[in-house]
DNA sequence: GAGTGGTCTAGACCACTCC
DNA sequence: GAGTGGTCTAGACCACTCC
């Protein structure tokens, strides 16, 4: 119920009693994690509303400032969204915004759009050790892999591969990938529980192969983007890995450094 | 010497005395515009340790924790690193940690390193339309064009072309980069006084193409990542053009979804 | 010990939303 | 008007660095 206790001192609110340094975890930094695990357990869903700051603080017998810091924190991190007189929500795939945090791919003309899938395979698969390696798997352990081209406008631009942990995504199939209307992600965190929070992205340019011009319509030696994602959910655990090949005649990749 | 009035309501802050809503801007992005415009004049030089926040809390008459939050966006935006204990110091160009924020091109294997330069070409034309365009210059102005071949161990990897405002770069020749070790933004920062704060990329595949091809040491036709950058200073000014040829065979484009 | 940034509190009041 | 997040203050004390 209330795993914090109050302290006039930063170092009486932590576990041990003794010399603070090498386990000094600020409070807002304890709050931030008891918040994570509410999400993460599902105690608030995406899209609802948490607690206000002045309720947490009550739970937490801290004060609001501190409460706000925490939540600053995953505000920062996408995990919540604050709107300002309405209060701070847990962050969903159901929405325009959460889209293009993981959709790079955008027209060198006109505005970003989301584009159409059509399923080219979808089957269950023993992880290929490097698969294995890169989601935290056994060699071998069962694995979803699925198979997609992606196009704008009716030009197929995106041909993609996936790997996801099979325990996780235990009963997806193309028909549920058929059905389900806009981004996966938003499925994943739906049906399977499972919200990508962050990834992290490998990209190199290659020559379009036989079979994945064919997909693309374009000739094979094409110069075609290959992005290689790994994406992670809460405790920075993988799961699910990306292999996708951008045309990027009319596309470019956009990206900030900042 | 005070151009921030103390005040009870926030809104007695601003300019205009009337409704606060159309014009609303809170006291600590008022400072915050303050500490960037002594960071943009030079009065705090990179490196340099800025006042302290009580100080700098004096000299505004606002409490330390409004200048808190005004450094805390400041150290977000990468223009000023805190050092607890120390102080806050400038950002600068010189330090491995502004480096790779830059540089995304990393060895599949090993640890990311710098890449050694090889100039081919640094002149003075007039900007051609698309250039002048990107940097918010006027066709024809003149601009500094560079040309120059990256190295990881001796294996030339990147092909890069430059187009910088001529008027910023005056005196930008061949001599003074190839005396200058480390990277160019150090160079930039140190000799003409302009800081790259963020930037803008676009990647593309594409074909090497024979020239480009040549100074890679790899046969015409192999894929290439394109980079085409746009980096900007202060007030979102543009002040750099790159277009960047990444030979991505044992390297690759690291990119963090976030 | 003095100076720096970092944390935490309690309290006041503002901007915004919804009713 | 009630509830939300957002701003601002003054003050206390902590962690860390340098001397």
């Amino acid at each position: 119920m209330n795993p914090v206790t109050p302290n006039q001192t930063t170092s009486d609110a932590l576990g041990a009693a003794g010399a603070p340094s090498p386990t000094f975890s600020p409070l807002y930094q304890q709050i931030k994690g008891l918040i994570t695990q509410s999400l993460q357990s599902g105690e608030w869903k995406p899209g609802e509303m948490i607690p206000s700051e002045v309720e947490l603080a009550n739970r937490f017998k801290v004060s609001q400032g501190t409460v706000r810091k925490a939540i600053d924190e995953l505000a920062a991190e996408n995990l919540v969204v604050r709107k300002q007189g309405k209060g701070t929500f847990v962050s969903t795939h159901h929405e325009a915004r959460a889209h293009f945090r993981f959709l790079r791919l955008v027209p060198d003309e006109g505005v970003p759009h989301y584009p159409e899938s059509r399923f080219i395979e979808v089957k269950r698969l023993r992880a290929p050790a490097e698969v294995a390696r890169l989601l935290d798997l056994k060699s071998g352990d069962a694995v979803v892999y699925i198979k997609r081209v992606q196009s704008f406008d009716n030009v197929p631009t995106i041909v993609e591969e996936l790997w996801l942990p099979g325990l996780i995504f235990k009963g997806l199939t193309a028909e549920r990938l058929n059905e389900y209307k806009g981004p996966m992600y938003g499925l994943f965190e739906s049906e399977f529980g499972t919200r990508m929070i962050r990834a992290e992205e490998k990209i190199r340019a290659v020559c379009a192969e036989e079979g994945d011009a064919g997909l693309l319509k374009i000739a094979a030696g094409t110069p075609l983007l290959c992005a290689e994602r790994v994406s992670f959910t809460y405790g920075d655990k993988p799961v699910e890995l990306r292999r996708g090949l951008y045309l990027t005649e009319r596309h470019h990749y956009q990206n900030d450094l900042s």
